[in-house]
RNA sequence: CGGAGUGUGGCUCAGUCUGGUAGAGCACCGCGUUCGGGACGCGGGGGUCGCAGGUUCGAAUCCUGCCACUCCGACCA
């Protein structure tokens, strides 16, 4: 992409509303625009952002054996009252009428449609298991949202739901998502922690969220430090295997959240030099809950001894659009943004320092052409904006390397690539530098 | 929803107390000089002062109602 050509309204100064580094930076980095409270539209580099998060996301369900569909935003009313949830769920879901007055609500989870789905096709043993998912917008009338993409009312997440023959094999698709999960965030440079959780208005005995360790999240942490050594599974993991123990493992030590924090517990099991109490962001919530759903709405499947049964049910959700505000709050500085490569909207910035000059636009235009080749995705700033803006911009805007290209490093055979992360500049010659990114 | 605030050009804000017909910086447009870490000069465009009503000769300013947004708290991917 060239930024004269592109839409990146950047501001240099921080709207007044953004309080945490993840709203603020994304306002300045021309990633997102409020619409209303906690809704917001996402310009073109946090639209890129968002994807990539997205795919990530979708690439590990896939792996693990989910199956993508997409439901709509908008159900009917009936469907909720079917489970007991229309008038539980309270003011937080977005109550609509339609012209002839038939009750309507724009989805804030979809247990219910999911199962009304699934009793329609499958009543047999032999068609399980099933695990299905899509990413799609979600509303809750958050009585106040905050923070930007991180407590928005409307919101990108991804939600899974499996069904099985019995509790061990429920297990078994739980055991699945948990590894899913710790393989997606990884990937997408997060420390994301599982603790034991409170399963609240989803139901079920067996919870887990995933917790982000950034110092700006939302709620305190104390876990056992041994925790952040684990390894994450490599992208061979047999998922038809028993997972088990890798579960076991992410599960063994001591991790809760504030509110389910048990002191005396903590103290019990973890040694005092292990022990750390931090913050964190949610990003994922795992939940096994048996039959809460399948039984009052009759998903059931016929049985090997041909009796019929309720199917036992799971589900999982991910925050796509918090993510992107959880990568930003785990990594940034006071220059902007630090993306990790995996998830960062361009990999690679080409900065034209003097737009014009015959030998750099040839330098950048041959750069851009070879890193475009390279599937590097680069952002050439071709614009007539000033060095100083565009050294700031790019710091804003955090993409993992800068190509900086200008006349007087040109004239000697030079030009300067800069590594965001660290800061790290090296002069080497044009072809030293395209050799080195396509690494 | 309880408490506290804020709405003035695209952004950050002054002006409101004490009523007299709207300003600054940044951004934007033109010309020129510049150009390796957010340039400078000159000229220029852009605002129903959140909305509605009221008081007044006159309202951004005073009064009433409404709306939106922000912050603290309780609730949550």
């Amino acid at each position: 992409m060239r930024l004269s050509r592109y839409f990146l309204p950047v501001l240099k100064q921080t709207p007044a509303e953004a309080q945490i580094p993840s709203h603020r930076l994304m306002m300045r980095a021309g990633m997102l625009r409020q619409e209303a409270a906690g809704i917001y539209a996402w310009l073109p580099l946090g639209h890129r952002v968002l994807r990539k998060i997205e795919a990530i996301v979708r690439e590990e369900m896939d792996r693990a054996g989910a199956i993508e569909l997409l439901m709509p935003t908008l159900q009917l009313a009936d469907l909720w009252r079917e489970s007991g949830r229309y008038d539980d769920y309270g003011a937080e879901m977005l109550r609509i009428t339609d012209r002839h007055d038939r009750e309507l609500l724009f989805g804030p989870t979809n247990e219910e449609m999911i199962t009304e789905i699934f009793r329609a096709y499958v009543h047999s043993y032999k068609d399980l298991p099933k695990n299905l998912y899509h990413i799609q917008w979600k509303f809750r009338d958050e009585l106040r949202p905050r923070f930007g993409v991180m407590r928005g009312r409307e919101f990108l997440m991804k939600d899974a739901y499996s069904f099985d023959l019995d509790e061990q094999g429920g297990r078994a698709s739980y055991n699945r998502m948990f590894v899913a999960y710790l393989r997606a965030f990884s990937r997408m440079g997060l420390k994301a922690i599982p603790m034991k959780a409170e399963s609240g208005p989803i139901g079920g005995e067996l919870s887990h969220e995933f917790i982000v360790l950034a110092n700006t999240g939302e709620s305190a942490v104390h876990l056992d430090r041994r925790i952040l050594e684990l390894e994450v599974p490599g992208e061979d993991l047999d998922y038809e295997g028993d997972l088990s123990s890798v579960v076991a493992a992410w599960t063994g030590y001591y991790a809760a959240t504030e509110d389910v924090h048990d002191p005396a517990r903590y103290e019990r099991e973890t040694a005092a030099v292990d022990r750390m109490t931090a913050r964190g962001i949610e990003v994922g919530q795992t939940f096994f809950f048996g039959d809460k759903y399948s039984k009052p709405m009759k998903a059931t499947v016929t049985g090997p001894d041909g009796a019929e049964r309720a199917v036992q049910m799971g589900s999982y959700g991910v925050g796509v659009s918090r993510l992107v505000g959880a990568v930003i709050e785990a990594s940034h500085d006071e220059d902007g943004i630090v993306w990790p490569a995996p998830v960062a909207p361009f990999g690679v910035g080409i900065v034209n320092l003097r737009p014009g000059d015959a030998a750099v636009d040839r330098a950048c235009e041959h750069a851009y052409q070879a890193l475009t080749r390279a599937g590097l995705e680069p952002l050439l700033d071709d614009t007539d904006e000033r060095p100083g803006g565009k050294f700031a911009t790019m710091d804003l805007i955090g993409l993992p390397w800068q190509l900086i290209i200008g006349p007087r490093a040109l004239a000697e055979g030079k030009v300067e690539l800069k590594r965001r992360a660290d800061g790290e500049r090296r002069s080497l010659t044009l072809a030293e530098a395209l050799e080195r990114l396509s690494q």
